[in-house]
DNA sequence: GTAATAGTGTCTTTCAGACAATATCGA
DNA sequence: TCGATATTGTCTGAAAGACACTATTAC
């Protein structure tokens, strides 16, 4: 029975290459980055693209994607990670046929170091504004849709404690949604929005430069809730 | 070296089955309701399923969908079809490793025709709340999962027209909105938000029974357009 | 006291939501 | 004129968005 179901697979679908890719997002300077792996191999070598491997047996696209991340950054929690979109067809890929699940990783800066895998010679992060022209295979296509979906998720969601650390003051929060969605906000209205909403508590004080300390929050939860931030 | 790659992802990942199946909704008798195919074979034999089948060679996703979904009820065009989820593990199917990528699709009770397909004996209306207990598969799971984005995807878009024929008077917009969103709307706040929102203009009159007739709107656009409704 | 950042309050306008009476048609 | 459905407006409370000054610290 078994081999007959491999069979039939293989006589009507043929042999499909399976991957998940992962668009792994970061705040660092003010800005909103992006990493990317050059390829070391044909296709596309020397080309730019999103960090993703292969499906293995027995795992599922989740476990993949999470493997790629560690494998990318060496993060071992604390980040989010959210499946996106299922990319298909035979043209994708010249090889072959491939379906490739996107996820989209959000981590926070200081937990990560960056290392290049398997497949790619080189790894780095790119401001969303400097990202290059011609990406490898539709992936210029994928990071459009991440970016939308980041966009739209940090304004109706709490998860943009994945870019902060345990305790933050509210201007280094309000600067993660600066950098994200494009543009200035009020700080007298965020703060209001953000307290009443009560997605964050207010702890200690701390040390600071020449200027008046400013007190740290901290995230109710850091899991996801929905929640009408902006 | 296409010989290579596909020996290479038979040795790494294995056979994976990949299947595209297809949450079908509709509006009838002021009810939301999902079509369900009945199993012909084993695995899950007898039981109600989610109707989906395997992607044949040179196909996208999205081709599949749209072929289970014409096989399912004949529509031609004038649905709505979108993504959802991509499932995926070892143990979904007892015959081996399947990647399903679940759809949602929107259609017009009268445009279509429901007959059961190549694998399921018999196919059937549910209104979501008298649905089976026990589907095949995980299929409990996804059609949660399905309405959850339907419910989100009303409220926020103007998909309602997949729902509806060319011309239609507000109080039947109104009850699409109800059936999905399981609550009664007050019918002078609906009509001030939609008219106000500007996706449907208004046409000619409706000849009707006897009472008043209503006037009758069409969408603006029959494309999907963001939109706060509710 | 100065430089630097933190923190706070009011006003206006818009919108969601509650609520009930009149209009028009066929029979 | 009755039965049935269509159509319309007002009020209230909540929240978004514009806007500028005071507070606290290190030096």
């Amino acid at each position: 029975m078994r081999q007959s179901f491999e069979q039939h697979i293989l006589a009507t679908q043929g042999v499909v290459g399976i991957t998940a890719d992962v668009i792994i997002f970061t705040v660092k300077d003010g800005k909103l980055h992006v990493l990317l792996v050059r390829r070391a191999h044909e296709p596309y070598q020397g080309r730019w693209a999103i960090p993703g491997g292969f499906m293995d047996k027995g795992e599922t696209l989740e476990e993949t994607a999470r493997r790629e991340l560690e494998e990318e950054t060496g993060v071992r929690g604390g980040f989010y990670l959210e499946q996106l979109f299922t990319f298909s067809g035979p043209a994708r890929d010249p090889r072959g046929p491939v379906n490739s699940t996107a996820y989209f990783a959000l981590v926070n800066e200081v937990s990560i170091t960056v290392r290049a895998g398997d497949d790619a010679k080189e790894a780095a992060w790119f401001p969303v504004n400097e990202i290059p022209r011609l990406l490898a295979f539709d992936h210029g296509k994928i990071l459009v849709y991440a970016l939308q979906r980041l966009r739209w998720k940090i304004e109706y969601t709490n998860v943009a404690w994945s870019f902060l650390p345990e305790h933050f003051p509210l201007a280094e929060l309000q600067s993660v949604y600066e950098a994200i969605l494009g543009r200035t906000l009020d700080k007298r209205n965020f703060r209001k929005k953000i307290l009443q909403l009560g997605i964050v508590v207010s702890t200690q004080k701390r040390l600071s430069g020449q200027h008046r300390p400013a007190q740290l929050f901290r995230f109710k939860t850091r899991e996801l809730q929905v929640a009408e931030v902006l």
